[in-house]
DNA sequence: CAAGCGCCGTACTGTACGGTACGGTACGGC
DNA sequence: GCCGTACCGTACCGTACAGTACGGCGCTTG
């Protein structure tokens, strides 16, 4: 498999992905396109045809399938870029308001075709392969958004906005009130997803509630 | 296919899959059975020979490997009784108990090898086929159990213990409190999960915190 | 007991697809 | 101008597997 390991992505912020050459990321692209109408059942003769390239180059890059769906997840994650947030200045007003804005972009995100298709291809691969794919959607969806959400949250308690003793408790209460049933039910193909305006709405009850129950004081 | 066709399944509480006769219900048992250690990955032939029935026997009973696998999630479905909740006699510390059984026994069956199982099935085959099996499964999991909880909170909230305008809205909060990460994280792979005390203690969590938002006065 | 039926086991077919091999071409280095 | 490298296109191979066909057997029914 020509790539490159990655061991110990975990840790590293700055993703993986950037190795691919451009001619790679055009294959790569036409892999997200393909996933976007067929789903899974896509041949490899399909991403040659669709990349116009030759299927002995996909095995040359990639090693084999498997390796081509975990580039292409990878590729797709180092593409994210969740909105980083400010660390001055906090007051519960403002904290409200980031946490409202940080959970609409999620929700944008997890209600997305892309996203959909790969937690859904990973979620197919999570049992029978042993292939890291399930693990690398889960590093770089929910366990990428807590190491960006967790620094805010023990800053807002130093400020004394918030209370709370485990700050992976209490992510993971932030967590449930953003998704709430909207991942499962994207997953399961039922397409009464929110728009951008519920999606809004949805972000801000959320920040709310999660102030209600964390907050100090008033 | 064979399986009778179950309209409007959506409203009747009494689900099929009582239908199957009990050479039939063998048959899905070894359904079930292999998925849960091979996934999705088996094949009619390995259905047959771990059932000891012939494939042509499959082929007339269920139609297509599709019907197979509907079937069985079917078959499930009918296996899982979820706790019926009495309605006599509600302040608010019994309210949170009954929340938080509630909570627990849901957790309790999320995090099962067959419901994970299931579930993966039925978000693999959500995008490609057009099969019933993620409507299925929304339905026999996340909408059966909205049906049950609705209308406890309707009538607390009668009772003046807790107050919301949507009902739905409410209820999905509660499944954000409950489930929060569990289910993604299990589809996903990740296999760390919790275990009956840790389930416990997040279901009364969830319990309390739901609570804390919608409950009136103190 | 004969006829019919439902089911088991197994052999067979067609095909889709992962993976490989190879000839042909474009290009950069020497 | 020659060679090596990288890539495209296509043909090819092996296999796994969905779906079918069929012979045999035991059970039920008349």
């Amino acid at each position: 498999m020509a790539v490159a390991a990655a061991a110990g992505q975990r840790e590293r912020e700055h993703v993986q992905g950037e190795e691919f050459s451009p001619r790679q990321r055009e294959v790569l692209d036409a892999v997200l396109s393909l996933m976007l109408d067929e789903g899974e059942s896509f041949s490899m003769a399909a991403v040659a045809a669709k990349a116009s390239c030759s299927k002995e180059t996909l095995y040359n890059w990639f090693g084999d399938r498997d390796g081509l769906l975990t580039a292409t997840v990878q590729w797709q994650a180092s593409k994210v870029r969740l909105p980083v947030l400010a660390r001055e200045g906090l007051d519960r007003a403002t904290l409200q308001a980031r946490l409202a804005d940080f959970a609409e972009s999620w929700l944008t995100v997890l209600t997305g075709e892309v996203s959909i298709a790969l937690n859904s291809l990973a979620v197919a691969h999570a049992k029978s392969a042993r292939s890291p794919l399930g693990k690398t959607v889960l590093d770089n969806g929910r366990f990428a958004i807590g190491r960006r959400l967790k620094p805010v949250l023990e800053m807002a308690r130093e400020a004394g906005l918030i209370s709370f003793d485990d700050t992976e408790e209490a992510f993971r209460t932030f967590f449930g009130l953003v998704v709430r049933d909207v991942q499962i039910r994207a997953l399961l193909g039922d397409r009464t997803l929110p728009g951008a305006a519920q999606i809004r709405d949805e972000a801000e009850r959320a920040a709310q509630q999660f102030l209600t129950l964390y907050g100090v004081g008033e």
